[in-house]
DNA sequence: ACAAGGCTGGACTTCACAGTCCAGTCCGAT
DNA sequence: ATCGGACTGGACTGTGAAGTCCAGCCTTGT
């Protein structure tokens, strides 16, 4: 981890990270081995276990800080600017959006359910990034109540919550049945009560939900 | 599948359905070779061909059948009985006991994100559970809106996928971070549409949300 | 220029595991 | 009782994937 890395070998370590993370993206972790790496990222073997000496789990490890770190960094900016009237539309807007390109494609969900239950410091990562997320969107819960749209009678910890959750629910159920309205709907419903926000996508694409 | 089955056959069969449900539920699907199911089940090779011809793929779909109906089964009671005054706090606390009991091995969730993207068959399985599971809270939010405490204006179907996706979302974050409060926040969020709800558990184990 | 050590290629080893095969036993109907 | 077919045991095969090894190349600092 701490060894000595040359400009190359730091570019090279990335390519495999990110290589890897696209592979798992779109076929899930267990459908891809290091043969597969090798193919996308242009590498040899020897390669892989220079940068990664535990083999293909400690890949898996940088794969997941990798994706973790994409999460927050999409949201950054719609994140830091939550709180008046008007930003929760915006970021719940993000949010679908990315949802709906990515398609049955979640980094996260990828690495929670596939790798975190076998792997604990795969779960530690997990964890770390809904502390952080939900943490910034309580704080953007305590600015919309004290400048925004939002009453101050709310626990803001608790609502954060209820918003993480709605997301997280959204994108399994989404995932199960392809229908992007079991994303939708209760993410509205959880932002509901700081702001109503208004779905002004597409005609639905779905008879009933 | 439609094959003459004895008693005997049928017996076998559903041990080895359910031993391997056991096994999945507490290791994860890839972590279940068919070897650890022989051991775990008392049976041979080709006991298992036998039962399920086309192999792994097969059985691992009669257990995202049999564990489908678990979830389903286990929630029977209180779901039939949404709508008046309380059934919905009985019911949330059995859905809550129920994740609290099982901790982070959640059938579902197994199969799902591990077995769905493989396998469209379990997708399917997967989508109808949900469905069904959609179907009945909202038939329970329209009762509680006919004759029970909730407010008539509400959208049933969507207040029903605002449940489910707390319950999804919660128990995704539950299993990252070990803390139950990520679902009964939400679920109780949720549900305070309809009657509000009170957490009646033990003293929260964790210091902050 | 020239070591030292990071970097790379690819063949080789090892092993776990799904799936096959066949011989043999048990059960149920006639 | 006996015949057919369901049922069972366990050895065997084949494949695919992780991880090892070593020889050789490129970079960097002096």
């Amino acid at each position: 981890m701490t060894r000595a890395l040359t400009a190359k070998g730091a570019a090279t370590r990335q390519r495999i990270v990110a290589g890897t993370a696209e592979l798992v993206r779109t076929r899930g972790a267990d459908q891809v081995g290091l043969d597969d790496i090798r193919a996308a990222t242009a590498t040899s073997k020897s390669q892989l276990f220079h940068y990664f000496p535990d083999g293909r789990a400690e890949l898996l490890r940088a794969v997941a800080e990798h994706e973790a770190g994409e999460v927050l960094d999409d949201q950054q900016p719609f994140l830091d600017g939550l709180g008046p009237a008007g930003s929760w539309q915006a970021w719940r807007d993000a949010v679908v959006e990315k949802y709906r390109e990515q398609g049955v494609h979640c980094p996260l969900s990828a690495l929670t359910t596939q790798l975190g239950p076998a792997d604990p410091g795969i779960r530690v990562i997990v964890a770390d990034l809904l502390e952080t997320w939900h943490t910034r969107i309580a704080d953007g819960v305590r600015r919309a109540q004290a400048d925004g749209p939002a009453e101050s009678s709310l626990e803001a910890d608790k609502v954060a919550s209820s918003i993480l959750a709605a997301i997280q629910g959204g994108v399994v159920m989404m995932q199960a049945t392809g229908n992007i309205e079991f994303l939708k709907v209760p993410l509205d419903a959880a932002l509901a009560g700081i702001e109503p926000v208004a779905d002004a996508g597409p005609v639905p694409d779905a008879v009933t939900m």
